[in-house]
DNA sequence: TCTCACACCTTTGAAGTGG
DNA sequence: CCACTTCAAAGGTGTGAGA
């Protein structure tokens, strides 16, 4: 019998997943089946102006469905809904892309440069108990937003495999499956919601966005598992409230470099040597800096000249100079094996370094055992730089060839890291235009980028920070192990009335969802609610004003609403979003195509002749079909920039999806060409946003659905520590 | 493999100072 | 009152010992 297998994620897709969508459909398949995972699935609702229906997971139907109902006026006996039932749903009305396809977003890496050089050297990302910021910070630049818009930008990590991993012999090997995968969270990035021209003025960063192990975190951090892959998503929404966020269009990107293994503990030191380098707060360990990484040279300057003594002992005709060689070379070996040995005096030599990583990368063990090879090849031609250049542009500091490095870490010694770059840093990343963010004052990460202009903005949103940054993130909190069922997919197709329905009732086992407390990033007594809203916001930093000050009562309510952890009950959840331009198609390892919703796969197909088909670096995928994949970066030609991938696909929708080109932005990092054929192979094709945005119209049914969704935002305010004692008292 | 205490570092903002 | 400097606290890092 199959093993659920996790939904690997797709290289190079600008959108992959809906992110409250089951990405991982065929774990909800089984789960679902045998019943062993809760299908925690994303509270789903249809938008208020039924411009799409969509399809629930059978298990979901009933307890959303009955929500559904007063929140959205779509007309359908939601309550009567089964899984059987939903699998009809249908548009209720053909879709207006037009009405929503005002911008084309486009998302850029910044810092890709970095990204780049983690990847190529492994894959480490730190997580522990206390929570740890991810390094590179995920740092992304839009183009092609609708200025006046407002945008809310979201970030979360899925598993990439299924697949658990150890490091040995200097590289990361598949060491089996993985385990259970943790709750899912959304990372909402604290200046949401801001307008396009905000969003689009600053590198937009994540750094704030914290990882751990910790599954009974209560930050709000991401949760993953140690020893496993991950890749992270960036998703723009258009909303102009966090309210609205369920009613509204997601727009997924992933940017393969920024896959990563999670790890309590480096394990590869050429990882360890990049952070250090580049990271500001692990100066002190730097070979310039006086700290532990100091005296550590000491200590082994000691060894050696021990070792060195020894030589001269047991080879008298040795001088000195090899002799230190040797050690050196030794050392080196001993301490980096992946690493080739380099004969020389340098104490920095020692330690790999991104002197050797081009070498390196090329052969390193990592890539050819963890299966991402196909991401280092986009290194030295990804599109990216041309892109990153304008960005970088924007920053005067970054300006004059500055290292890579710098850009991250803008208040750091420019000179000691100039130095080290030109030592270390691979020709091909030299002229790389990651030359960053950074554009805050003398502040690095934590200058929070979009931060001035957002104070200074004409009228920043005042739900946001107010004056001060959030202290913790607000999330929300998803969970894909409930999928779609298999037997579903038998009859997918996709016919082009169905172009706006995002879901199929998949397995309909009547189950219902079943929302694990301790999957919400708030405690106590609101924990049982959380469970219902969970899939939407997990927690809510103290700074969103507008989420706070919640009332018992109305929490209360929510709940008597049938909010309730009790039931299970998923929180209405519009997923009005759409084909998202990126979507991937997918063959299951089973041999048949992956449940996702339809549009996305229409959208795959709609892409796949634009898009080159490049292997899956998932085994199963790879073996059975060449996967889909789509860009964040711009295709160059043939396919219009602004043409969607649902405008091939869905001839109903092409006119509205076509126009949404980067209109005026012609700086927008969107324009920029791919770098090379190779790279566009490499990453499969690309096509920016080319989603159907169908923003709701929240007429008359706004207030009723809005008046809800305060309520949740209220619940969302007791993630607060203080509310969420206070709460804990209440009934 | 993970956790923890630790030293080292940056960032931030309050307090102090002088014009 | 403003601008600038100083200082301490908070927080981010990798390390290394121990579990």
């Amino acid at each position: 019998m199959n093993l659920p297998m996790r939904d690997p994620v797709i290289p190079g897709t600008s959108m992959a997943y809906h992110p409250f969508l089951p990405h991982r459909a065929p774990d909800f398949a089984m789960s679902a089946v045998l019943g062993h995972q809760p299908p925690f699935f994303p509270a789903l609702a249809l938008p208020p102006n039924g411009a799409a229906a969509l399809s629930l997971p059978g298990a979901l139907a009933k307890p959303i469905m009955d929500q559904l109902v007063g929140a959205a006026e779509t007309g359908i006996p939601f309550s009567s809904l089964g899984h059987q039932a939903a699998a009809h749903l249908r548009p209720l009305k053909t879709l207006e892309p037009e009405e929503e396809v005002e911008d084309d977003p486009k998302v850029h890496l910044e810092a890709k440069e970095l990204w780049e050089q983690f990847h190529k050297r492994g894959t480490e990302m730190v997580i522990t108990k206390s929570g740890r910021r991810m390094f590179p910070p995920f740092k992304v630049r839009c183009t092609g937003l609708d200025k006046k818009a407002k945008y809310i930008l979201l970030m979360d990590i899925v598993a990439a495999d299924d697949c658990r991993y150890k490091f040995h012999n200097s590289r990361w090997m598949v060491a089996g499956k993985a385990d259970p995968e943790m709750p899912k969270r959304m990372y909402i990035h604290p200046d949401s919601p801001a307008t396009g021209e905000q969003w689009m003025s600053k590198v937009v960063t994540f750094h704030k966005l914290k990882l751990t192990n910790n599954i009974s975190d209560k930050h709000g951090f991401t949760i993953l598992n140690s020893m496993h892959k991950y890749q992270p998503r960036f998703h723009i929404v258009r909303a102009n409230d966090i309210l609205k966020l369920p009613y509204s269009t997601f727009r997924t990107y992933v940017f393969p470099e920024t896959e990563f293994i999670a790890v309590t503990a480096y394990q590869n030191d050429k990882i360890t040597q990049l952070k250090i380098d580049n990271n500001p707060f692990a100066k002190g360990f730097r070979d310039t800096g006086n700290g532990r990484r100091e005296k550590r040279k000491q200590l082994t300057l000691q060894s050696m000249r021990v070792y060195d003594e020894r030589q001269k002992k047991e080879n008298p005709t040795s001088d000195e100079s090899s002799n230190e060689q040797t050690a050196f070379k030794c050392f080196a070996q001993s301490s980096c094996p992946a690493v080739p040995a380099v004969g020389t005096s340098s104490l920095k030599d020692l330690c790999p370094s991104e002197g050797d990583s081009d070498a390196d990368s090329k052969e390193d063990p990592l890539l050819e055992g963890n299966e991402s090879g196909k991401i280092s090849t986009t290194t030295a031609a990804t599109p990216a730089p041309a892109s990153s250049a304008a960005t970088a542009g924007d920053d005067p500091r970054d300006k004059g060839g500055s290292p890579s490095k710098s850009h991250f870490f803008p208040g750091d010694s420019a000179g000691s890291r100039s130095r080290e770059r030109t030592e270390k840093a691979p020709p091909d990343s030299r002229h790389s235009p990651a030359t960053i963010s950074s554009s805050t004052r003398g502040g690095s990460l934590s200058g929070e980028e979009l931060k001035s202009p957002l104070r200074d903005g004409p009228k920043v949103d005042e739900n946001r920070l107010l004056g001060k940054e959030p202290f913790t993130p607000l999330t929300v909190q998803t969970d894909s192990t409930a999928h779609l069922s298999q037997g579903h997919l038998q009859n997918l197709g996709f016919p082009p009335a169905l172009a706006g329905q995002q879901f199929f009732n998949p397995l309909g086992n009547g189950h219902p969802l079943l929302l694990h407390p301790g999957q919400f990033a708030m405690g106590g007594a609101f924990s049982g609610m959380a469970a219902g809203m969970g899939p939407l916001l997990a927690t809510v930093s103290g700074a969103s004003a507008g989420v706070s000050g919640l009332d018992n009562t109305v929490m209360a309510t929510a709940a008597a609403q049938g909010l309730s952890g009790a039931s299970a009950a998923a929180l209405p959840f519009h997923l009005q979003q759409h084909v998202l331009a990126s979507q991937g198609l997918a063959m299951s390892p089973f041999g048949s195509l992956f449940p996702y919703p339809y549009t996305y796969m229409a959208a795959a197909a709609a892409a796949s002749s634009a898009a080159s088909s490049s292997v899956h670096r998932h085994p199963f995928l790879s073996a059975v079909r060449p996967r889909l994949r789509y860009s964040p970066y711009p295709l160059p030609v043939p396919l219009s920039d602004g043409s969607s991938l649902l405008t091939t696909a869905l001839p109903g929708l092409a006119a509205g999806s076509g126009e949404g080109k980067a209109g005026g932005l012609s700086a927008s990092p969107g324009s920029v060409p791919l770098d090379s054929a190779s790279d566009l192979t490499s990453r499969s094709s690309t096509l920016s946003s080319g989603s159907v945005s169908l923003s709701p119209k929240l007429g008359a049914d706004k207030e009723a659905a809005t008046s809800e969704l305060q309520n949740i935002q209220r619940l969302v305010s007791g993630l607060d520590p203080k509310q969420d004692r206070s709460r804990s008292g209440s009934p």
